[in-house]
RNA sequence: CGGGGCGUAGCGUAGUGGCUAGCGCGCCUGCUUUGGGAGCAGGAGACCGGAGGUUCGAAUCCUCUCGCCCCGACCA
């Protein structure tokens, strides 16, 4: 039992001054946790309990299927890290020390060379395969910016798994299961979330979904199809063009365009020129990047601007992308600033590639390659040709949901889970081979799935918490009931005693406010903070052998006879 | 890493060169109070983030530095 006379606890009535996003204030207030530095927390009793609990959550699902834990150290030598070549990858992110002669070591970002190394050193054949082993973790990545409480800390608690199979089919099955395995863990924790297909960006593999938490304060952007459930992280947001279907446009045509550099200005000038109707979209932005120094030019329509992620988690292997400066320019004269057009991409040496809006046979205006100068009527396939169609324009609510063609709403969430077909890389590094049927080597693939946990106690706070305080569903909260002493007759506190100790005897997690000299007021305020389920007042009606029962989450009071309290107690809060 | 803001007691804050740094919450003692963050009285708690400088005098002005928060870039 959870006494409040005792427990290591202080309730703040002002939000703390550093606290900004809803489940930091709530979490700090209600003596959850403490900062140590940026990103960096502290559980006091209540936090920890509730840590615990997603923990346990957690670990249960992941043994029910079937998955082994097992634990590494969070110090972990250079070496295994040099050979996948993340020593040197993963940049200032990585936390490196040196021990006292002068060796490298990392604190952990995250374990897949560890993990690859733990089945290289136990496995061998195709028989052993598959395997799925998991641990949670404390990680360390030193984020250039930690924000918004423990919802992105540089230390932080993390579920990680990995899966090992023989064949790409194998993989699949193991990241199904822990897809139907995050299903159930997100269920049970109470959370809501989506699946939203995702990029493997540099980590290569086929195939990745997130799990999101959708909240104001998240920090992920992604589309959501509401009639069809179609989800993608916004990167990943497959655009849907329709084919040209205008007449064959006009032969092309340059006119004088002095003073447009931007599009608006463009758009003015064409308004006056050629009548009025001109939008933005019928321009053609040129816009130039240099991918790991090589020009290229990629197309937009001119009322988009280009989503840099977006055009990168789409240029795979390409590491450094940047828009065109000054000095880029000048090393090609023919591209001149503001009157960029396609035309000449080939002839210049640029890569030319192109939204997919930019569909074949569409005509548009863009730059003319001269000074003050351009053209209409410039079309694809005609005028220009396109290297390679790519997702580079932003996304923006309304656009049509590739599946159904509904327009798609744009949300933020909170990253809670993501699932990952890794494939070979690691074991390829790593050489974690094994003998197939026929004796012969086999690199393994694998998997890696990941959930944050200290993440997750964030993630519940802000969807569930409320104007008053926290508001935890019941297999998360520190406690199942919260029973609040009121006055100063020792008759009460003797009933509440009571009452706490038959409960827990039944089974229930109890937090009992037992401080002598808080007045009904701030036991009340603070049982509202703290979030337990179920509050149960003794007090005021147990003159008339009653105690209050109150649903934390939806307000609703009754009062229950004192000689029927525990049965009834018990039933609602079990059944709830 | 770019931009912005902020560091004064455990928490929230006032204090633009002049006495012993003020207030609220919380904490301690006593009395009263006790169903919605009680009242009165008394008390403890701060080298004003740190270093250097200007000045008769610095929380306050200057320089450097450290830390924290927010926006962006970044982030399997």
């Amino acid at each position: 039992m959870l006494k409040m006379s005792t427990l290591l606890l202080r309730t703040l009535r002002d939000d703390p001054a550093d606290a900004e996003v809803a489940s930091h204030r709530l979490l700090v207030r209600a003596g959850y946790v403490r900062r140590i530095a940026a990103g960096v927390y502290s559980w006091l009793p209540l936090g920890y309990l509730t840590f615990r609990n997603i923990e346990r959550v957690v670990r249960e699902e992941m043994d029910a299927a079937g998955f082994q834990e097992v634990h590494f150290p969070a110090l972990l030598p250079r070496e295994p890290y040099e050979k996948t070549n993340r020593w040197d990858e993963y940049g200032s992110d990585l936390f490196r020390l040196q021990d006292r002669r002068g060796n490298d070591y990392l604190l952990g970002p995250t374990h897949e060379e560890m993990f690859t190394l733990m089945v290289k050193g136990e496995y061998s054949s195709y028989k052993d395969l598959p395997l799925s082993i998991y641990q949670i973790q404390t990680k360390f990545r030193d984020e250039t910016r930690p924000r918004s409480g423990i919802i992105r800390g540089r230390e932080f608690v993390m579920k990680d798994s990995y899966s090992f199979d023989i064949d790409d089919a194998g993989l699949l099955a193991s990241y199904n299961k822990h897809r139907d395995a995050y299903i159930k863990t997100f269920d049970r924790l109470g959370l809501k979330y989506n699946i939203v297909s995702a990029v493997s960006g540099a980590m290569g593999g086929s195939g990745s979904e997130e799990f999101l938490a959708p909240c104001e304060t998240g920090e992920d952007t992604y589309v959501l199809c509401n009639k069809c459930g179609y989800a993608a992280n916004v990167e990943a947001m497959v655009t849907k063009a329709q084919a040209y279907s205008g007449s064959a446009p006009a032969a092309i045509e340059e006119f004088d365009s002095p003073n447009t550099p931007t599009i608006d200005s463009l758009v003015e000038l064409l308004n006056g020129k050629f009548g009025p109707g001109h939008k933005a979209s019928d321009t053609l932005k040129n816009v130039l990047l240099m991918a790991d120094e090589k020009p290229i030019s990629v197309l937009v329509p001119g009322d988009r601007e280009v989503d840099l992620k977006r055009l990168q988690a789409n240029l795979p292997g390409v590491q450094e992308l940047r828009l065109f400066e000054d000095a880029d320019f000048a090393k090609f004269p023919a591209l001149v600033k503001g009157y960029v057009g396609p035309q000449d991409a080939l002839k210049i040496g640029v890569a030319l590639y192109a939204d997919p809006r930019i569909v074949p046979g569409s005509h548009w205006i863009t730059g003319a390659n001269k000074k003050d100068t351009h053209a209409r009527f410039v079309t694809n396939g005609r005028d220009f040709q396109v290297e390679k169609y790519l997702e580079a324009a932003e996304v923006r609510a309304g656009d049509l949901c590739p599946k159904c063609e509904t327009p798609v709403v744009i949300d933020r969430a909170i990253e809670i889970g993501h699932i990952f077909q890794l494939g070979r890389k690691y074991a390829q590094a790593l050489d974690l081979t094994v003998l197939d049927q026929n004796g012969k080597s086999q690199v393994v693939t694998m998997g890696s799935y990941g959930i944050g946990v200290s993440r997750a106690v964030a993630a519940i706070a802000e969807q569930t918490h409320d104007e008053i305080g926290l508001n935890w569903p019941r297999e998360i909260a520190p406690a199942d009931i919260h029973i609040v002493a009121t006055g100063k007759e020792a008759e009460v506190f003797r009933a509440a005693l009571t009452l706490a100790e038959d409960l827990e005897e039944k089974g229930l997690r109890v937090m009992f406010d037992d401080r002598p000299d808080a007045s009904a007021g701030v036991k009340f305020k603070d049982a509202e903070l703290i979030g337990i389920p179920f509050i149960v007042i003794v007090g005021k009606a147990l003159s008339e052998g009653k105690v209050e029962f109150r649903v934390r989450r939806t307000g609703e009071k009754s009062e229950i006879e004192l000689l029927k309290a525990v049965t009834e107690i018990t039933s609602r809060v079990l059944n709830s």
